[in-house]
DNA sequence: CGTACGATCTGCT
DNA sequence: GCAGATCGTACGA
């Protein structure tokens, strides 16, 4: 197991990482259960000149703070009073970059995966979206600021499983009111029909 | 304190 | 394709 280590998360391109993220594995342990799934799309969040960040401006509130934290972290919240986001914060300490993980493609533990979200039978799709990742991996808010170095929630390289030049970019989602920012091509993602492990 | 709304998902049509 | 669910968070009074 290649674990990513603290320097990954220092790396000030948070273009890069987002893009770099697409294939790598996401492993919680939860009460013991190791969950994991292969990260097919990502979208990155750019600091305080990024209107769809929320830390745009230089914002900081009780709920975006941990974005300021030194990478490595991360910065989980609440949306639409219903879902949990999991964001992997980078850069170091100050500069409040971020990547939101908006879908996994289900590695280790698939029938409790399958169980957290009600699901009673398999596939490829059913893991396209930052909500339902966050249910099927059982990330929940106290995990905001918890260490992605730490021994519950990580992120490992396990070699090439995706092609770099399979993946796609484009405009991130449901962020129109960030103006001219919403038609950056900061949204990473794979092809479903390159996935075929 | 009150209000408006969101980095979404699901089920129904 | 669309509306409803459902509530924490931000922000103004």
């Amino acid at each position: 197991m290649a674990k990513l280590p603290l320097t990954y998360y220092l790396q000030n391109d948070v273009i890069f990482i987002a893009k770099d993220l697409v294939g790598k594995v996401l492993v919680t342990k939860i009460d013991d259960n190791i969950t994991s799934g292969i990260i097919t799309e990502t979208e990155a969040y750019n600091g305080i000149v990024d209107r769809a960040s929320h830390a745009y401006g230089g914002k900081i509130t009780n709920r975006n703070k941990i974005m300021y934290h030194k990478g490595g972290v991360a910065y989980v919240y609440i949306c639409y009073g219903i879902h949990f986001l999991f964001n992997v914060v980078t850069n170091i300490e100050g500069i409040p970059h971020a990547v939101l993980i908006r879908g996994i493609y289900p590695y280790q533990g698939i029938d409790l995966m399958l169980k957290r979200r009600n699901l009673i039978s398999f596939s490829k799709h059913l893991f396209n979206g930052p909500g339902k990742v966050t249910k099927a991996l059982k990330i929940e808010k106290i995990h905001n600021g918890i260490s992605l170095t730490g021994e519950k929630i990580w992120i490992e390289d396990v070699g090439k499983l995706i092609n770099p030049q399979k993946i796609l970019s484009g405009p991130r989602i449901g962020i129109e009111y960030a103006k001219e920012d919403a038609l950056l091509p900061y949204r990473f993602w794979v092809d479903p029909k390159e996935i075929n492990f």
